[in-house]
DNA sequence: AGATATTTGTTCGTATGTATC
DNA sequence: GGATACATACGAACAAATATC
């Protein structure tokens, strides 16, 4: 039975969902995003699965997370340094 | 790539490996040996390929696993019956 | 001080799907 | 078809740090 997998593994699925909530401005820098058992709830999966898109957005430095506090959105470095910015 | 078997499985040369560790003391015995996942990532192998290499040394009771803890290496079994053994 | 709850961090145990030999 | 091997995914439990009561 020839099976195709148009749609990606659930934590890359996550990861992209979290992305577009910061751009978003859902989520803010310097602000925590849902814990790790909230996001399993909300998507219906399980939390290790949760865990590892965390796992990736920590990698690119999308997110940080504070053992036993949370996990929150990364500062977005300052894109241009000759304005207003300080 | 043609790819004859001069090599035995990845999962038996892991457990050869890692009796090699336990006779060479690297590993000592009551003494836990590294989990799946570092195993995975330091043989480059996946986690279900270390783990069909920790169910040999199980079999062989040349380790023990504890859900949730880890692998530990067995207590090598008495083999002077005759001494102070009890 | 002590106990409890919350949250991240990690592990074993298991199952499924895919691919290759 | 079976054996090997990979990635994904769920579940359960343990561990440590933190916050709260």
């Amino acid at each position: 039975m020839i099976e195709f997998r148009p749609d990606l593994p659930k934590y890359e699925q996550l990861a992209a969902e979290i992305r577009r909530r910061i751009s978003d401005g859902v989520y803010q820098p310097g602000a925590p995003i849902p814990g790790e058992p909230r996001l399993a709830e909300e998507f219906h999966i399980a939390r290790r699965t949760a865990r590892k898109a965390i796992e990736l957005l920590i990698k690119a430095g999308d997110v940080y997370t504070a053992r036993s506090i949370g996990t929150f959105v990364s500062q977005p470095p300052q894109e241009t340094p000759g304005s207003t910015a300080e």
